[in-house]
DNA sequence: AATTGGCACTGAAGGTTCCAGAGTGCTAAT
DNA sequence: ATTAGCACTCTGGAACCTTCAGTGCCAATT
C-alpha cells in the first residue's frame, strides 16, 4: 500500500538524488523538506515504496535510489510542466528567428536544446510531403554519368548520380536539364515520378532514355529522403555525465551513432501523445542508464517530427520536458509559417 | 648520446607498450626479445632514452612509456609501410565501388576507416579551387530576403541568405536569377565577385542594389566553402579506448564536434608532405593524449583533401598509418576516374 | 492504526599498515 | 662497452580497523 504522503516521499527522492548524485536517506528527507513527521514514518513509507519497486537501496546502509518505475511514476506526477524562464523563452526565438533555412535551423535547434538541457540533443528530420520541386541541376561527371542535384522549395538540397545507358555531351544535358526543369518545376516531390514518366512517354527516342535514367536516380533520390535522420549535438556531455551509467557509455554512443534504433522508436512514438518520455529499460536493455524526452514538432502541412534529449536516466525531468516543449513549439511555429 | 641499439629498444618499448597498455621494462624487453644483450645494458639504454626525453617513467620502479617525442621517432623511423592484407584491400575496394555519390563515398570511408582501425575516422570534404559555377538558385524568404544556392560544376551546394534593402516580389527575383545565371555560370569562384561588380555597375538603378546584396552574400558564400566539413565515424571507439586518456574526453569529444579545430589543422597540414602524423601536444595543448593519422587525397582537378583517423597517442601507427593510405590512394582513385 | 524514539545491526568508504614484486640506478668487475 | 650484483624505491594489493550514514524492528505513545 503507497499512501500520498510515500509519494511525496519519492518525488522527493527523485529531485534530491538528481541534484545531489547521491542516494537519499530517511534523516536528510526530514531535514531538507517539512514532513511534519519523524525520519522513522519516512522509512516506513519507504519501505512501501521499496516494495513496490519504485525506489531501491544500493546496499543495506545506503539511502535510497529511484528504480525506472520510481522515475516513471515521478514523471507521470507531473501534471504541470512548468515553463522556461522568459529569459529562456526569447534567447529561443532570437537565436531560432537567425534561421537561413532547414538545416541551418535544425542545426541551431539541436546546439540550443544540447544547450539548454546539457543534454544530448537530436532533431529527426521530417518527411516533407507538400514539398516541392524548385530547381534540378544536372552537371557531368564522365562520359555516362551525371551528377544531379535536387533543390526543392524548402529549401532542402540532395544529390544522387545518374546512370545513362549510352554516351552523353554539354548538349544533351543541358537539353534534359531545360526539359527536366520545365516539366518539374512546382511539382510536388510525390508527383515527380508520374511527370517524368510521362516526360518520357512523350519525347523522342533519343531522349527518352536520358529521361528514363533521370527518373531512375530521381525517385531514389525522393526515397531517400523519406529515411530521414538525426541531426544531433553534445555528445560531449555523455562524458560529463558518465558517472550517471553504471555499465559502459559504449552502447549509447553506438546508438546514437547508429540512429536506426532511435528512429524506429521515433516512429513508434508517432502515434502516441506529443510529448513523451521514456526511461531505462522502456528504451532498450542495453540502455538500461538512458532516458530520452521527446516532443513531436510540426513540420508544416501536417508533417511531424520528433525533437528530443538524450541523458542519464538520472536527469531533471522536468527541466528537460519543459526545454523539449517549448523548442518543439517554437520550431513549429517557425516551420508553419513558412511552408 | 643515443646509440643505434637504443633506437631499437625504443622500437620495442612502443610496439610492446601499444601491445600492451603496460610500462615496459627492462627485463620483460630482454625476455621478449633477442638482442643478445643483457638487462643492465638495456638499462643504459634506456637511461639514455630518457635523457634524450623519448621516453619516461610513470614512478621510480615502473617500466617506461613512450613520450610524444618517442612516439614522434617510432614514426618517423618507419621507412616502409607494411601494406594491408590483400584480403583487407579488396574488402576496401568491393565496399567503395558501390558508393553512389559524394556523400556516400565519404559516408562509407569513415566507416570503413573506422572499422579497420578501430579510432575514429574522419574525412575532409574538398574544397575545389577549380570549381565554377553552374547554377544559382534564388528562393524568397519573407519580403526582404532570399535563400541563395549556390551549386558549383564539381556538385558541391551552399546555401545563404541574402538579405535586401529593399522590397522585392517573385518577378524582381525572377530577374536577378535571371542576370545572375547568365553572368556567372561557368565563371570560376574567384572571379564570381568581379563578375557581379560589373554586373552591378552594368545594371539599372534598381536592379543595382539587389545584385549588390547578391554579390555580398555569395563572396561570404564561397569563403565559407573553404571551411569545409568533416564527416565523422566511429566516436563509440574513444569510449572503448578511454583508459589511454589520462585526463577527460571531454575536450577530444568537443574538438570532433566543433570540428574547427582540426578543420584549421588539416589546412595547416595541406602543405607538407601526403601523409602526415600528428602526436599529442604537437596537436593542442588539451588534446595531450591523441593522436591523428592523416593523409590526402585527391578530389579530382587537383584539389585535395584529407582523411585521417583519430585516437590515443598509444595506437597502432603502423597499421594505421597503411590504413589511412590506403584508403586515401582509393579514394583519389575513384574521384580522379570522375571528374 | 499511525507515529515515534530507541537501539542493534549492516555495509561502504576511507585510512593504516604490511608485504611482495617489479624495476631502477649505481658500482665494481670483466 | 658490458655485466652481475645489490640496495633502494615505489606501486598495488591484502588485511585490518574505524567511522558513519542509514536501516529495520520493536515497544511505547498518541
Amino acid at each position: 500500500m503507497v499512501s500520498q504522503r510515500a509519494l511525496e516521499v519519492l518525488r522527493v527522492i527523485v529531485e534530491d538524488y538528481v541534484a545531489s548524485r547521491e542516494p537519499v536517506g530517511s534523516k536528510t528527507i526530514v531535514e531538507r523538506h517539512s514532513f511534519g513527521v519523524s525520519a522513522a514514518t519516512i522509512r516506513n513509507d519507504m519501505a512501501a515504496l521499496e516494495e513496490a519497486n519504485l525506489i531501491h537501496a544500493p546496499h543495506t546502509s545506503a539511502g535510497r535510489v529511484p528504480t525506472d518505475l520510481g522515475y516513471r511514476r515521478f514523471v507521470d506526477s507531473l501534471t504541470d510542466v512548468r515553463p522556461l524562464t522568459s529569459t529562456q523563452v526569447s534567447a529561443i526565438q532570437r537565436f531560432l528567428d537567425e534561421s537561413l533555412d532547414l538545416d541551418d535551423l535544425f542545426g541551431r535547434t539541436v546546439k540550443l536544446l544540447s544547450n539548454l538541457t546539457n543534454q544530448v540533443a537530436m532533431v529527426q528530420y521530417p518527411t516533407l510531403t507538400r514539398d516541392a520541386v524548385a530547381h534540378v541541376e544536372l552537371l557531368p561527371l564522365g562520359t555516362r554519368r551525371a551528377l544531379s542535384i535536387l533543390i526543392t522549395t524548402s529549401g532542402s538540397v540532395d544529390r544522387a548520380v545518374v546512370e545513362f545507358d549510352v554516351d552523353i555531351d554539354e548538349t544533351n544535358l543541358g537539353l534534359l536539364r531545360a526539359q527536366a526543369n520545365s516539366t518539374l518545376q512546382g511539382q510536388n516531390l510525390v508527383d515527380v515520378d508520374r511527370a517524368l514518366a510521362k516526360l518520357a512517354a512523350e519525347s523522342g527516342a533519343s531522349m527518352k532514355t536520358l529521361v528514363a535514367s533521370l527518373r531512375l536516380s530521381l525517385i531514389d533520390q525522393i526515397d531517400a529522403q523519406r529515411h530521414d535522420r538525426l541531426i544531433v549535438a553534445g555528445t560531449p556531455q555523455l562524458i560529463r555525465s558518465e558517472g550517471d551509467f553504471s555499465r559502459s557509455l559504449a552502447p549509447v554512443m553506438d546508438a546514437i551513432e547508429e540512429q536506426v534504433v532511435l528512429l524506429t522508436l521515433f516512429d513508434e512514438m508517432r502515434q502516441g501523445e506529443s510529448s513523451t518520455v521514456r526511461i531505462g529499460r522502456e528504451l532498450a536493455d542495453d540502455l538500461s542508464d538512458t532516458s530520452i524526452v521527446s516532443a513531436a514538432y510540426n513540420a508544416g502541412g501536417g508533417d511531424t517530427a520528433r525533437l528530443a534529449v538524450l541523458g542519464p536516466t538520472r536527469m531533471n525531468y522536468p527541466l528537460n520536458m519543459a526545454a523539449v516543449e517549448a523548442v518543439a513549439r517554437y520550431v513549429s511555429q517557425i516551420l508553419g509559417d513558412d511552408s
